[in-house]
DNA sequence: AAGTGGTCTAGACCACTAT
DNA sequence: TAGTGGTCTAGACCACTTC
């Protein structure tokens, strides 16, 4: 069963964070590194990358000289903003049923705050999507994203707009979505946005202001988000840097 | 030169980052990992494991086949929230001369939501510490530290409120600060705290609301925070889950 | 003293990018 | 095709916790 492709770290990883779902781990203790290497037939270096992983994710803790350890906790929390990909994702894991709405797309000139972002000319045109995410029939989230016309290399997008963007970037861009540098901003809701989301205009909520890089590192989206801070918070874990 | 303690690692990571910061890598090209590992005498997985990191830091990337670049947007970033470890170190990375200020230190029953993050019984006394930082003059950051009485082992602790908190939770406590998990939430500002930072009541502020974990993953205190937006504004890299 | 995780090595092979 | 980063191995030794 153990096979390249996935990688043999990511299998191991699937493979414990399973076990440990499945709360298999009497005390919740997990065996040991060389135990595990020796079960699955692989190398402790990558029985301890998977573990790296976990760790890292809240799902297990380790102590030198002790054990390995499940998180308790740390299995609780549902959405990490260091690893949100797609708000799909994020709503499924709140056990909502999610669905998406386009509210606009149209081609026009980028603003200002969106050609600073993405290092364009004054006369640089971006395709703006406007979506409205729904758990149920309620609308939790409001999303633009901003992309340059210049990149998009296939005119047959229509409809394919309620794609996630990084899906959207692959299939009509060919680019590599690699990560988001994000603001959080604190916000009053203002009238528009608020009665999208069926909400009183003045509303507080958080804002993300990104900007989304492919693999070359260059800025390929713009996006801002508001969210409905009743019906979806955000964690996060802190750690000393470099751990 | 190259010793153990710090790890081998963190000296490469360190001995990287300088040049980078120094700019010695012609046209932000790092040279491959064999050639770093040759020259400074440790294996490839020692280099391996610094690049890791700072490509995680967002100081550098690494394109399979291609080679590792210095990140230039990434240089710029001042405060990531993921790396927050003390207030202080914040304000010094936005070239303010930090201080602190203790507004007031008290005991007393902890509340119902601290009593919840902590574990306490109904009975349980808190250590309540309540703090300002301030830029030059200027506040810009309010923090309530609440640390159960029960692991305060040293009653000694008189002035040392000021100090950060994983500091005094080591002193005082006998206890290592590991991670936080931050709840992010944004607020309009009372009163009461916006005189302490000097706004308007009512100002739009982000507040954390935090449990501190120590290193046998118990809850040891809970912060909240509210920051100036103005002065303050926090920066989150998100990629891929697992990347 | 025994057993655990933490660090490091030397080397193999693969996947991808450049030319 | 040559050179790069990505994955994986097998093994050594260290630091720490537990008994």
């Amino acid at each position: 069963m153990i096979t390249r492709n996935p990688s043999l770290t990511d299998q191991v990883k699937a493979h414990i964070k399973e076990r440990i779902v499945r709360d298999e781990f009497a005390g919740g203790r997990i065996p040991p590194e060389t135990e595990l290497a020796a079960d699955l037939g692989v190398s402790r270096t990558t029985v301890r990358d998977a573990l790296s992983r976990l760790e890292h994710e809240g799902t297990i803790y380790r102590r030198q000289g002790a054990g390995t350890f499940v998180n308790e906790p740390g299995l609780q929390i549902r959405s990490r903003l260091e690893e949100i990909w797609s708000y799909e994702q994020v709503l499924e894991d709140h056990g909502y049923v999610p669905s998406v709405r386009v509210l606009s797309s149209h081609v026009g000139p980028a603003d200002s705050p969106t050609r600073e972002a993405l290092n364009l000319d004054a006369d640089a045109n971006v395709l703006v999507i406007e979506k409205v995410f729904l758990e149920d029939q309620n609308p939790v989230m409001v999303t633009v994203n901003r992309i340059p016309t210049r990149i998009v290399s296939d005119a047959e997008y229509a409809d394919d707009e309620a794609m996630p963007v990084y899906e959207f970037l692959e299939d009509h861009c060919n680019r590599t979505l690699g990560y988001y540098l994000s603001e959080i901003i604190p916000v009053s809701l203002d009238a528009d946005t608020a009665r999208v989301l069926g909400v009183e205009p003045g509303t507080l909520a958080i804002s993300f202001d990104e900007i989304g890089f492919d693999q070359n590192n260059e800025p390929i989206v713009r996006a801002t988000s508001y969210f409905r801070d009743d019906l979806l918070r955000f964690r996060l874990i802190r750690r000393r840097s470099g751990a």
